[in-house]
DNA sequence: CCTACCGATCGGTAGG
DNA sequence: CCTACCGATCGGTAGG
C-alpha cells in the first residue's frame, strides 16, 4: 500500500488488475488503455512490464488453472470414503472460486480468447480436473457411500455445474455463509429434492 | 434455400448469423466485417437491414429470453404436481438450450455487454424465469412430491445451474439421447448421488 | 448491396 | 513510466 503515484509495483499487479478486468467485461471488452487507467498508468506504459496483451491473458487462466489443480490435490490426499473425499473436493473448490473470483472467471468463459495451444492446454486442465471428480464419485459408487448405479461421468458434470455456477449469484455477506454454503451444496449432490422415498422412482 | 450469391434473404438472416457469431466469439470479439462475411457480405452492406451492431445483440439477446418465457408459460399450464411440473419445465428448458444454443449462449453469457437498460430487463426476465422454478419446488414441497423442508430459492439455483451448464457440454448424436439427459437430469436432482439411507446424513 | 470513405480506437514500438 | 507516434481495424455514413 503505496502512495498511488509512485508507479506499478510488479508485472503481478498488472496481470491482477488484467483479471479485474478480464472478469468484468471479457477479453475482447478490454482495451490496454483501459487496464492502463485501472492502473494509474498510460496504455503504452504497460509494455514495460508485459509482453502482449494476449500473454496477459495467458497469465490469468493459468493462475486460474493452477488454483483448481492445486486445490484438486490437497481434496484427493484426504483419507476416506468417497463421500469424504468428494466433500474435501467441494469445500477446495468453493474456496478457490470465492478468494479467487477473477482468475475463475477468466479461466472459466474467456478460454476462448485463447490461442489454439493455450487453449488446449486449458480444455486438458480442466478434463484433469473433471476427472478427480469422476474417480471420487466412482470410488463412492464402490466403497458403498454413494448410490451403486452412479454414472461418475454424469454425476461429475452436473456437480460441477453447480459449483461453476456459485460465482454467478453466491455474494459474501448474504444470507449464507460459506460454510453453509458448501453444506447446501453437499445436501443437494448428495440427496437432491425429493422426498426419501419419491427420490428414486422418476419416470 | 436460394442461390447463395443473390443476397440475404431478410434481417432475420442477419440476426441469426450475428447469434452464431457471438455465441461463438463473443459479442466484442465480432466485428462487424466477421458478420457480414459470414453472410457473404460487405461490412457497410449490413446498415441496410440493421441500425446497429449495438441493436443486433438485443435483437438476439431478447430471443433467448422469449424462448425460456414462452418454454416455461406452457410448463405452468402442466396439471399435476411439483415433480410433474418440474419435469416440464427441465423438459422445456433443454428443448430450448438444444434447438436454440446459439441465443441461449449469447442470453447467457453475453447480456453484460448490453447498455444498462436493456442490461436490466434481461436481468429482470432471468429473474422471472428463475421465480417460476422456485413456485414449482416450492409446490412440490407442499404437496409432498419433494423434501418437505427444502429451500425453494437455493435448490432453484441449483437445479438451473444444471440446467444452464447443458451446452457447455452436451453434443447431440453423443451416448445420451435428449430424453435420456432430461431423465439424468431429473434423477440428479431428485435424487442425488447419495445412497438412499446416506442422503440424508451429511455433515 | 457495393464503392468510397470517415473519425475513433485498437495493440504496440522507439526513444528517452 | 511518459511523449510521440505507427499501421490496422473498428462501427458506421453518403450516395448511388
Amino acid at each position: 500500500m503505496t502512495s498511488s503515484k509512485v508507479g506499478v509495483r510488479s508485472r503481478a499487479d498488472v496481470v491482477a488488475a488484467a483479471g479485474r478486468l478480464f472478469a468484468a467485461r471479457g477479453y475482447h471488452g478490454t482495451s490496454m488503455r483501459d487496464l492502463a487507467k485501472e492502473l494509474g498508468l498510460i496504455g503504452s506504459s504497460l509494455y514495460s512490464h508485459i509482453e502482449s496483451k494476449a500473454d496477459l491473458l495467458v497469465e490469468v487462466v493459468e493462475v486460474g488453472a493452477e488454483l483448481f489443480q492445486e486445490s484438486a490435490d490437497r481434496a484427493m490426499a484426504t483419507t476416506g470414503d468417497g463421500v469424504a473425499r468428494l466433500r474435501a473436493l467441494v469445500a477446495g473448490h468453493v474456496d478457490v472460486v470465492l478468494d479467487h473470483r477473477d482468475e475463475v472467471r477468466t479461466f472459466l468463459y474467456e478460454a476462448n480468447a485463447l490461442d489454439e495451444a493455450h487453449r488446449g492446454k486449458v480444455l486438458a486442465a480442466r478434463d484433469r480436473y473433471e476427472h478427480e471428480f469422476r474417480t471420487v464419485l466412482q470410488a463412492g459408487a464402490d466403497d458403498g457411500s454413494m448410490r451403486a448405479d452412479l454414472d461418475s461421468r454424469t454425476a461429475a458434470i452436473f456437480v460441477l455445474s453447480v459449483l461453476n455456477a456459485i460465482e454467478r449469484w453466491y455474494r459474501p455477506g448474504g444470507r449464507l455463509s460459506r460454510p453453509e454454503l458448501v453444506e447446501e451444496i453437499l445436501h443437494f449432490v448428495m440427496g437432491g429434492i425429493g422426498t426419501d422415498l419419491a427420490s428414486s422412482k422418476s419416470a
